[in-house]
DNA sequence: CAAACATGCTCCATCGATTGAGCAAGAGTG
DNA sequence: CACTCTTGCTCAATCGATGGAGCATGTTTG
């Protein structure tokens, strides 16, 4: 595990060096083409060891350049502090090592300017395909890995230029809102019309939801109230600016809500705490993602867990096929019962 | 942003020959330094237009084999599923970027095997730096990096090989510890010894945070309860064990309990819901990490959190003095006031 | 007006691993 | 014995970007 320079890294030409052989026969020890380059094995043996002494690495720069494939896969993701995140990056490593991929994630912090020069930099690093993961620009992004040569995939929000594979927001959400609708029932007597809170009104999954949100009102005749209609944002601190300045201007609450994601649930439930709402008289909550702790706040509070698994199985079996054709996958989501 | 031929990627040569100069030019162009090679600003505003038009991208992997630093920092992490380490792992690449590194991160699940293939292959990748984050055998990887001559670090848990980045844990848990001890004496009138619960015995942190527990029943003359320790493992279901066992023998339980993470904690409230401990007469909790769902989950619930960002400034404050001595950092974490 | 200097480039070796082509020595065949 | 095959290797070009050295021009300077 020593080397004698102990400046520089070791390398095939040291190694040939110190076999007395050729750069090309460790090279071809090294990386297992050695039976078909016709290397014997007393040789092959006296190679790995010596490499193992000297705590040799191969050179991926030097060895990528040569290659013709990289067998990076990278992928943008906005952020590492919810569950939902969290095991898209996990899964999706896990599975890319299943696979002999080496992954590489980013993290973008929803900065539109962050997610292309991330993308840009991926390029540079010879990415094989480049998951853009809740991007609010993917189109671009596919655009870039176009222009490059590279296969793009959009995973949970889509875009037109690349597949994207999504939850299916609009019969998740109509479920979930049936659900809310049905516990508020029993806990205060009669169907009213929900709140919803949370995400952007521009994008994608956050007008499914709403579509799914309104269908489920839809299926009972309850009328939608127009103003309690709040996409106003991902950060905990909108929804919660969001409740405050209706409970001032109105008074009260609705008796349930429509929470588009755990961030969004964390500036509710902030809210609900300070403002003394918590208890009896708490509003029912449906929430779009999953947290273990959230999940445990009370009854009251229904959560709907996208299908990770599932969605990455999708994303790699794409990548597998090589298809480029912007199609669109939706994923169900899962409702507690099933987690 | 098109280009002719769509099968390969453009390279410096291609560009060349488009803008009729040499490669040389254009690599000195693109890479800004052209002034310093005495290029006219009218063949590099030229050449950058070509680039832009051709969606030319570097070849990371040429450029970084014939410079000598790589700029690449890696990063190992256990897993992605609680806020502790999602926020190391954003500051840390926030940070990284801000100093004009590439960070990889790669999460290894507590699987030592795979922390160590992990660490290969960022050796590969000539990482300039690896962090080791809460790794099970950090010597092993130090080990691994000295080889290579590649400089490594330890956060979150400490090695012997490395210079280490760690929370004050013992002053930490012994002011947790009282302040649980406090919240028990307000709650159930007297002070009683308190549980132990969540991670594993071996483990630095672990015992450290142990001291620091024992340490506060010291300082106020109440006696450590030795079958109380529990340091079961890191998962849920462990703790959640842990306590099933201990009520089924005992009958009853501690009025307050120490909870070593949030993913023990995890556990601890799903036993506590589900055993129908909560409300009245449920144990007062202090948990050593935060989660905003945790911290809302009752005012029976004190949390500390560990200092991320100063850690991380202490990480790179290291790697920009370059230093490698194993010395050992040790950063106070916060309660909740200051949060 | 010649020497010295500045400007604007180009040439080419180099980084480390890979791989097609090829060579020498021994084994097998007719 | 002359040949073809096989075995076990080595040679050298290559991947794309970089940067030291150097080569024409044009511009000053004494």
């Amino acid at each position: 595990m020593n080397q004698e320079k102990s400046s520089k890294k070791t390398t095939i030409y040291d190694l040939a060096e110190l076999a007395g052989t050729s750069a090309s026969a460790v090279s071809a020890v090294l990386n297992g083409t050695w039976k078909k380059r016709r290397i014997s094995a007393k040789l092959a043996e006296r190679i790995t060891t010596l490499a193992d002494e000297q705590g040799y690495a191969v050179n991926m720069q030097a060895s990528l350049l040569r290659r013709e494939k990289s067998k990076i896969i990278g992928m943008i993701v906005p952020k590492y502090d919810n569950r939902y995140f969290g095991s898209i990056v996990e899964t999706f490593e896990t599975m890319a090592r299943e696979r002999g991929l080496f992954p590489i994630i980013t993290c973008t912090r929803r900065d539109p300017e962050l997610e292309v020069e991330a993308a840009r930099t991926m390029l540079s690093y010879q990415v094989e395909w480049l998951v853009s993961t809740g991007a609010t620009d993917p189109d671009r992004i596919s655009d870039l890995c176009a222009a490059a040569n590279v296969g793009s995939l959009n995973l949970d929000l889509p875009g037109t230029k690349a597949p994207s594979i999504i939850s299916d927001n609009f019969t998740g959400a109509r479920e979930l809102t049936r659900r809310i609708m049905l516990n508020s029932r029993v806990k205060f007597g009669q169907a009213q019309p929900l709140l919803f809170i949370g995400g952007r009104a521009s994008d994608h999954n956050t007008s499914e939801r709403i579509r799914g949100f309104r269908a489920a009102h839809a299926d009972i005749d309850v009328p939608v109230d127009e103003s309690h209609i709040l996409a106003s944002g991902y950060a905990p601190e909108k929804a919660e600016a969001s409740l405050a300045s209706l409970a001032r201007t109105e008074g009260s609450l609705p008796s349930g809500m429509f929470v588009n994601s755990t961030i969004s649930l964390e500036g509710v439930m902030r809210w609900i705490k300070r403002s003394g709402h918590y208890g009896e008289h708490s509003p029912v909550i449906g929430c779009f993602d999953w947290d273990p702790f959230a999940a445990l706040l009370g009854d009251d509070v229904e959560m709907v867990r996208q299908d990770v698994p599932s969605m990455l199985d999708a994303v790699f079996a794409i990548i597998e096929s090589g298809a480029a054709d912007s199609t669109r996958i939706e994923i169900p989501p899962i409702f507690s019962e099933n987690f």
